[in-house]
DNA sequence: GCGAAAACGAGAGCACTGCTCTCTTATGAA
DNA sequence: TTCATAAGAGAGCAGTGCTCTCGTTTTCGC
């Protein structure tokens, strides 16, 4: 193997094993933990990524990438926008009940100190996309406020046909799945709506009906 | 000062220290910085709070009685259910952007292997209270499938006047705002809707409307 | 093909962490 | 006054992120 396939195949080895010891141990990763875990001394994880920051932003990356893949084959094949609004929400859902510390990595509690590094944005946007393809094609009202309006521009791209008050309202509505799913994660729900099964499917009616998708 | 007396004080003094703390370095709270605050020997604070986990969740529970105290205050005198969900969803963000850190360690990513303690069930209750008494006494269309409704039975009594069907409305509802909150917090909405002053209003607009609340 | 340069793995070490244990002193009830 | 208990201090253990140094290996310019 080369050097450059090594090096690759080992920095993908450590994102591996970081991925198996984040599901089991938490958003606590150790660095130490993985090198154990690639067979390696842990002064070695360092020649490929500097900092235990940079290797969680490159699970980060890796993560939205996941979701948004996820999301993308869910919406496939969805012919209205009712339908495909309803299983992206569905999808988003399922996929952080499977993979709850990945997401909990993406949505959950900024690291102390960590700021969002510009390589996550675009990873960030993959994920928005579908549901601002699905969902914002509407004039919504009640979000048309010129200041708001204004704010919406970076989304118009993300989609055909993206109504500035529709994305606002998708805005808020991503939002509000993200709630529902961090409440039922983090255990706020038990004692009422648990399992949230049938909130989830309430919510995701409403939403259809609030973004005028039917 | 009589030793229950100095026992209070110092449980208060190690309460307020962690407080500083998070909000200067976030959750990653170090109990040996704490007792280098309270002036106290690292071993010392294991007096008081027999772990880690233990100090952390006398804080959630304050900080859930702080939010609580901070909502009942902004409900009151609001004449009409819409103003006072109004005034709810206002008081939630502002207090959550005021103590960012208090409303992650609620709210945010569970810390690995932390399951919420019985006495956090009644804490995180009076942070719903008015929220359900608001905006749950309607039905709402939707959100009366049977399965849901009995799933509501522990929120009737949280408030007169509780129509099932409203009280799970009003979860979602909640969950949208603490959804919108933590996407602002975490910095998700930087580059769209940031400032997120705009969006929230559109936001607690639309569920006023959602509610029935006009 | 050879020598310099870069990349790599290993190990020791630093300052920090949560937590435990032991020792000494202060307190309050009997 | 006696004596169990509570409290504080300090040392210590196993773990952490990260740095530095030291050989070894691979790559690249000449």
């Amino acid at each position: 193997m080369s050097r450059a396939e090594t090096r690759a195949s080992n920095v993908a080895a450590i994102l591996a094993a970081a991925r198996t010891e984040i599901a089991e141990h938490g958003s606590g990763l150790s660095m130490r933990a993985v090198a154990r875990e690639v067979g390696m001394v842990s002064s070695a994880i360092y020649r490929y990524f500097p900092t235990r920051e940079a290797l969680l932003t490159a699970m980060v990356v890796e993560s939205y990438g996941n979701l948004a893949a996820t999301l993308t084959k869910a919406a496939e094949g969805r012919r209205t926008r009712a339908t495909r609004w309803t299983a992206l929400g569905e999808a988003l859902r399922a996929w952080a009940l499977a993979n709850p510390h990945e997401f909990q990595l993406i949505y959950g509690t900024p690291l102390p100190g960590y700021v969002a590094p510009p390589e996550t944005v675009p990873a960030a946007a993959a994920v928005a996309a579908p549901f601002v393809a699905a969902g914002a094609t509407q004039a919504v009202p009640g979000f048309g406020a010129p200041a708001l309006r204004a704010q919406m521009d970076v989304l118009l791209d993300l989609a055909d046909d993206v109504e500035p008050s529709g994305a606002a309202a998708v805005l808020t509505e991503l939002g509000a799945l993200i709630g529902a799913v961090s409440l039922e994660l983090a255990g706020h729900l038990v004692g009422t709506a648990d399992p949230a099964d049938h909130l989830f499917a309430a919510l995701l009616r409403r939403q259809v009906s609030t973004l005028g998708l039917r």
